[in-house]
DNA sequence: TTTTGTTTACGAAACTTTTCGTATGTTTGT
DNA sequence: ACAAACATACGAAAAGTTTCGTAAACAAAA
């Protein structure tokens, strides 16, 4: 039997960190985890002992980021943001504070700074193109 | 007579923080300012002191993000990067960290989560053809 | 049962970023 | 000349983030 704890008395205008985008990261490809699941899926590239992520994601359960199950003594926690809300989030940050407000103007950035090639080029016009018939 | 000072025992691996960002910001778009201009500037929302201000950009100048002219009592700062390299670092970053490294990915989410107008997808579709005249 | 290992909770150190107060010197206006 | 306003430098408080050590509870193994 499953029960998500979802902690409401959040600290909200926090931002998300990097060390907590990480972690969201994680939770989205893989779904609900333990702490020692997600500590070793950063194992390699960071070098920090165990209970620092247990830390981190009890902050996070805190911040309202991460939901969990405390039903069984190994606790299993979850993303409280959906993984696109989470980007799209990451992104109107970007947005906002750099592009003046205008996606385009990213768009614009994002693909002038790499010479994407031709076929990538091909999937974002094929893209448009289903966002030009929805929007008449 | 200018003689911009360039620091170059720069904290090298620190990253750009928002507040930081702000004040770069504030340097693209109007070119080399006095603390006091910068200041003004970021003056309506935020509610911090003059002296908070004055030492952001003392710090930014000591990690390398800032050069500045001090041949005269008021110090005229400039950014140390180009608007163009800044935006795209940001972008990087987010991309690198959200987007498995994938601008392409990016592109489509920016594009997804926000509707553009049939303007707005016409400008990117032409923006496209050039790149891929430049890119056969 | 006793030992060994795993898990959470928690406090606090270490570090970074943001903020301000104060000292000191320069410029400006009266 | 003198006061008021303005500029920099600097130390340090305040706030936020990351890290770890240790204690307590429980589980598994010997």
């Amino acid at each position: 039997m499953f029960v998500y704890e979802i902690n409401r008395r959040q600290m909200q205008n926090r931002k998300i960190t990097d060390s907590e985008l990480e972690i969201l990261q994680i939770l989205w490809a893989n779904g609900p985890s333990t702490v020692r699941t997600i500590h070793e899926s950063l194992g390699t590239e960071k070098q920090t002992g165990y209970t620092t992520t247990l830390k981190l994601m009890q902050i996070m359960f805190e911040k309202g980021l991460l939901t969990r199950d405390a039903s069984s003594r190994t606790h299993i926690y979850a993303a409280a943001i959906s993984e696109q809300s989470g980007k799209q989030q990451a992104l109107d940050k970007i947005i906002d504070s750099v592009f003046k407000g205008s996606p385009t103007k990213l768009v614009m950035q994002a693909l002038g700074g790499y010479q994407p090639s031709t076929q990538e080029i091909d999937a974002i016009k094929a893209y448009l193109d289903e966002l030009q018939k929805q929007n008449p």
